[in-house]
DNA sequence: CTGTTAGCGCTTTCAA
DNA sequence: TTGAAAGCGCTAACAG
């Protein structure tokens, strides 16, 4: 049809058909079907898909306007799926981008485990990038943050502050950033010859109430620690929180409460107005989604073709 | 093909065969091509556009949350679209989406003036539901929060607490949201028998800094305000700041910050840890997603069909 | 400059 | 129970 013709660049349409066709589109509020468009031969469908465990965590909501960012400067759109830290949810989401032909995937993945369906060859070619955490033996693109590197040198900076009783606050969910954070709060610890003090290390805590109840704990013990490293910002809010329920209601525990030093993972919105003295290993979600695109569009647009995987540790920055 | 009818529950096929095509298609790793299937005449995309003005912010975050459970319950997928607050962006995502052939979109306006491309045959009978702000003019199901009758609310027990010196901080960006609860701002007043005082008035400033900057005018006035009236948690965020730098650093104003009184629309992360005072204004933005994507739905399913456009404010909470 | 043909991958309808 | 035909909307290639 000429109408096509029009639609791509009006090349070789007499103008007079040309306006006629343009004005009829206009009246009709005709739009083009992209569906049936992506299924010619040679066509992109124009879409990449996101799984992210959850898009209510405004840490993935920057990496996911990062994301978008890149993909609108190359003219894709995103669609999005929440994993829910759920693997199975994970593969039905990845397996519903592929059959909608997504053109790559950004996933951050929901386990550590084995996880087949991120494979190369499950995804029949489609091109993936890991974002925020690995997944052991998956030959794939990865982007991390360095969570080895920033704890190392946030529990380093404790112990020469002379901090010799440092607890640690991890949470369940993301196993991957927790145990790699606790790699480098362990690795700090050998370096400067302290041992790392068992009763110290809480891990169990998956939200803002029971990180609070775990330093709420910490703080209760005989021999309190005198500084706490907290491995992501649910923790290092909880941990406010009753630091500062503890100073508000003078008893037992307020000396300890009252000169605790705390270091924490992750920023957040007020991380600097904190009541209790804070430092931050801070890094920009957003550029973390930026970067992930980037490399995923590296490989769509063969860039990069045939390259191994890459692995790439985004640095961190104290504050 | 038989491959069909096997992938679309397998019935009249002999188990034999069936079996030997289930295999071929784990072996092959074949996905059935979506976009050729949603061609084929009754058949939908089970795509729905969704259109966000700032998907950095962690309300429409928690919005998209519960938009993306809805759409999961219903087996539809989302595509996700940065209108930047700008109004053209957000023509392109819609004519974007329309192409894709979404079978609904929900759309934060980023203009309350006409929005020609929203209305409803220009979207060729594509149901959509507006969320947060509506638009003019604009026969379109709306879904907003109860902004008048909140800020009314918060403005009374300000007035009836005493104080008659109240500033309002206002955004630009959100102009319908932020004149609505500048409604009731000054209706509270009107109701009170008090002057709103224009000197008092900041509606300017759209991102935090700006609110930082706005808020610390305020407090070098020579008369400052007792209380503060803050119509979005950005601008709350900026006040919280400069009242706490006002404090830190004993002055001229720090008498006035000391015991200013603070009220804001909008909860945030951590609004409970604000060094200084706070209330707010608060709703639960995921549920703002959850009402405005069955709203939707209700529209694809044709449950109700035909039937005027319909016009939801969801109630506010004072915290 | 314009229209026809063909085929992308799928499923409904009809025949075998 | 299975295959063949036809057509969803589109555009490259080829007439005209």
């Amino acid at each position: 049809m000429t109408v096509s013709r029009v639609l791509s660049g009006g090349k070789n349409v007499r103008p007079e058909v040309r306006e006629r066709v343009e004005r009829a589109v206009a009246a009709l509020g005709y739009h083009r079907n992209e569906n049936a468009r992506s299924l010619r031969p040679g066509h992109r469908s124009g879409l990449i898909g996101v799984v992210i465990t959850n898009i209510a965590n405004p840490y993935y909501a920057d990496m996911q306007q990062g994301i978008e960012e890149v993909a609108t400067a190359h003219s894709r759109r995103i669609l999005v799926g929440n994993s829910r830290e759920d693997v199975d949810l994970e593969q039905q989401l990845v397996a519903d981008f592929i059959g909608r032909r997504v053109e790559g995937l950004i996933v951050v993945p929901a386990g550590t485990g084995p996880s087949e369906h991120l494979s190369a060859d499950a995804l029949s070619g489609i091109p993936v990038v890991l974002a925020s955490r690995a997944v052991d033996d998956l030959a794939a693109d990865t982007v991390l943050i360095d969570d080895v590197g920033g704890a190392f040198q946030a529990t380093t900076l404790l112990l020469k502050e002379g901090h010799r009783r440092i607890a640690f606050l991890g949470n369940r969910n993301s196993l991957f950033t927790g145990r790699r954070r606790y790699q480098g709060f362990r690795q700090a610890h050998e370096a400067y010859g302290v041992e790392v003090i068992p009763e110290l290390l809480r891990t169990g805590q998956q939200d803002v109430d029971s990180a609070e109840k775990a330093m709420l704990e910490l703080l209760a013990l005989e021999d309190p620690p005198t500084a706490v490293f907290s491995a992501n910002n649910r923790n290092t809010v909880g941990a406010i929180r009753a630091i500062e329920s503890v100073r508000r209601q003078p008893g037992a525990h307020t000396a300890a409460a009252q000169k605790l030093r705390l270091f924490g993972f992750d920023s957040f919105e007020f991380a600097d107005l904190s009541p209790v003295p804070l430092s931050i290993v801070a890094h920009d979600p957003r550029d973390l989604g930026r970067q992930v695109a980037s490399m995923l569009f590296e490989r769509i647009d063969g860039t990069v073709e045939g390259s191994p995987p890459r692995y790439v540790e985004l640095p961190v920055s104290l504050e």
